[in-house]
DNA sequence: GACTCGAGTCCCGCC
DNA sequence: GACTCGAGTC
């Protein structure tokens, strides 16, 4: 326990009660936060009663790493242990949200009505859903898209709302029909065993509203619970949270300065009035700065004062001077990128740097093409973080749906997507056929295609594809029944002949190897899931795919092994530190956000997005903008962002404000 | 039923 | 510029 200052050394050693952390960017937090689960352990609390939580997987993965470290062992459902832990049962489990109630739920989730093995839906699934849920109302695409009828769904959710309160909150009229819409979307999933993402809070949290028992079940596993990014929790997780926490050993540590997810029903009030929920709080707060130069806070400083309503609160620099942040101007979004690769180039052959040394932050997942493209040229190492593209691939989609048919849950999403992929002779019309048929007569799907209950009438060639199909999961299941799931996914592919396909669909050899590697890629993942997990199986495996615990990003893992310059949002950038940072992109529209810029809280919540990209520098820091960018095909020009104004001191202090009014 | 071509849209950020 | 969707053709 060496090298804490007075301040941290208080907060790992004050190990009972309730403890808020105030602690602002680079002031240690990650390592407080482990430094007191290991003396936790240390003073005899058994690890499997420890829960710690986080926000996002890379955060998980860097405290169980430490954390191994730390106490010489692995952690509970971490890959990142290279060897089987010998006592698997003694170590503290280090989780996100949604990781940890998608574990509640697949033990509990039946008493909500919903089936064991339900399925979990991500953003392509729901779009699908949401579509049928306006075709049913009737809704032309004008008064009411999919994406809106989501986005709407999504507000509500995250603020904890059910159908029934939403109908009541709503002013417009295409509010009120998306709150139809969100009521018979539920009802949809309900009937087809699924759950989305935000599901997965939301019914954690009304399970320990109204069972009690299950409650107390899950809040006695636990002793202690820390909690990570506090200032990023949203009511559901709020709400878990207290009802996990009988216990009253509750470390929750934050900043408000750096509260990012407001968008998806974050709400800062929570760190901020933690004392209400527990008036006996002990607050221990963090101001000194180990991260970054002088140079790097004063930036930061000045950036942040901007924000009317925070905190006040001083980030002192225990690193002194220091190179003095660059900002450049660049004629377009290609020469920008071109110098800062040139730029990075030049470091890691002048200044003896790393590949890992970098990092380039932008605001949205369409800016990293083109530093992709110049990182390729100059043949440099990279790793694109985050960004659910993977699974935006039509190839992951499809051998994913046939892994949760042969999973033994078959939901409607998965068996539509691959009923006819490879085609095998069953039109649309069939399908909806099928669809309407299996809608009436209450009955699965899948039921419908493997026979198992009375078809509706079809031709002969649609019949000949469905038994087509039918045999060739249950060959697989039959087959397969005691092989690896490595094995499973070989043998599926070869028995639907993927490869074939793809050469069929796609002409250009380099896009068919593209294609087919990502096939692999999946495979790939399948392995080293095998080999981490204590008792694998196909289901738990997807769970973990799809809330990013599990990598399945081959190239991606290779490259983080191999030393590689990190390309992230800011949003993903959180928690994370580099010597050398390129924030790209300065420029009104894109940060700030266009479609942030209606109200002030929303412009404070991107100058508190561009606050933790400039506090994840260590030595160096670049911001960069073009005159004119390329959207919709057209380059066009461009303004610098506010805040470039404002952190060079450029900009009018808030306290010489504009007078009210105008 | 499968495939091609042209009109129409522009979807933040994450688990 | 990139992608999706629907009409039209074989």
């Amino acid at each position: 326990m060496s090298g804490l200052n007075p301040d941290q050394y208080d907060a790992v050693n004050t190990l009972s009660g309730p403890l808020l952390v105030l602690a602002g960017a680079g002031t240690g937090k990650t390592r407080v936060i482990t430094f007191r689960i290991a003396k936790l352990i240390k003073s005899g609390v058994p690890g499997e009663r420890i829960l710690g939580m986080t926000f996002t997987n890379k955060a998980a993965n860097e405290m169980k790493e430490r954390l191994g470290r730390m106490l010489g062992q692995g952690t509970a459902s971490g890959k990142t242990a290279k060897k089987k832990p010998a006592q698997d049962d003694h170590i503290p489990t280090i989780s996100t949200f949604h990781s940890l109630c998608v574990r509640i739920l697949r033990r509990q989730i039946e008493p909500l009505g919903y089936p064991k093995k339900f399925a979990i839906y991500n953003r392509g699934d729901q779009e699908g859903l949401a579509r049928n849920v306006l075709r049913e109302l009737n809704v032309a695409d004008k008064l009411l898209a999919p994406s809106q009828l989501l986005f709407w769904i999504g507000n509500w959710k995250c603020k904890s709302m059910s159908p029934e309160q939403a109908i009541v909150a709503c002013d417009t009229d295409a509010q009120h029909l998306a709150a139809v819409g969100y009521q018979r979307y539920q009802r949809q999933l309900k009937l087809k065993g699924a759950v989305d993402f935000d599901d997965l809070l939301l019914l954690t949290e009304r399970l320990f509203q109204e069972h009690e028992e299950i409650r107390i079940l899950e809040a006695s596993r636990f002793d202690h619970i820390l909690v990570d990014e506090y200032q990023d929790t949203n009511t559901s997780q709020y709400r878990i949270v207290k009802a996990l926490a009988d216990h009253r050993n509750l470390c929750v540590v934050g900043d408000d300065d750096q509260s990012i997810y407001g968008w998806r029903g974050a709400e800062v009030e929570h760190i901020l009035n933690f004392h209400r929920d527990w008036p006996d709080a002990k607050v221990v707060r963090l101001e000194d700065n180990y991260r970054s130069t002088e140079a790097i806070i004063e930036v930061a400083n000045t950036l942040i004062r901007f924000n009317a309503t925070r905190h006040d609160k001083v980030l002192r620099a225990a690193r002194p001077g220091g190179e003095r942040p660059g900002v450049l101007q660049f004629p377009n979004e290609t020469v920008e990128a071109q110098e800062t690769v040139h730029d990075i180039r030049r470091r890691l052959e002048q200044k003896g740097r790393e590949p890992r040394d970098f990092a380039i932050l932008f605001r949205t997942n369409e800016q990293p093409r083109i530093f992709e493209t110049e990182l390729r040229k100059a043949k440099l190492p990279y790793i694109l973080v985050g960004g659910m593209s993977f699974f935006d691939r039509k190839e992951v989609k499809d051998v994913l749906s046939y892994l949760r048919l042969l999973d033994g849950n078959p939901d409607e999403v998965s068996v539509l997507r691959i009923i006819n992929t490879p085609p095998r002779g069953i039109g649309k019309k069939s399908v909806e056929t099928l669809l309407n048929y299996a809608i009436d007569a209450k009955v699965p799907l899948w039921d419908l295609v493997t026979g198992a209950e009375m078809r509706p009438p079809l031709n002969a060639a649609t019949i000949r594809g469905l038994d087509d199909l039918t045999a060739q999961i249950q060959d697989i299941q039959y087959q397969t029944q005691d092989d690896s799931l490595v094995d499973i996914a070989r043998n599926l592919i070869t028995t639907i002949r993927y490869r074939t396909e793809l050469d069929r669909i796609y002409a250009e050899p380099d896009e068919r190897e593209a294609r087919w590697s990502v096939v692999e890629q999946i495979v790939t993942a399948l392995g080293q899931y095998e080999e981490s997990a204590s008792k694998p199986n196909l289901g738990d495996f997807l769970d973990r795919l799809l809330l990013g615990e599990q990598d399945a990003n081959d190239e991606k893992e290779k490259q983080l092994k191999k030393n590689a310059i990190a390309l992230m949002t800011m949003h993903s950038a959180k928690g994370l530190e580099f010597p050398e940072v390129y924030i790209v992109g300065l420029e009104e529209g894109i940060l700030p956000h266009h479609r942030s810029l209606e109200s002030d809280s929303s412009i404070d919540e991107e100058r508190r997005l561009c606050y933790v990209g400039v506090t994840r520098a260590e030595e160096r820091l670049t911001m960069s903008m073009s005159l004119t960018r390329m959207k919709w095909g057209k380059p066009r020009d461009t303004k610098p962002s506010r805040f470039l104004y404002e952190l060079t001191g450029k900009a009018e202090h808030p306290n010489y404000q504009k007078p009210r009014g105008v």
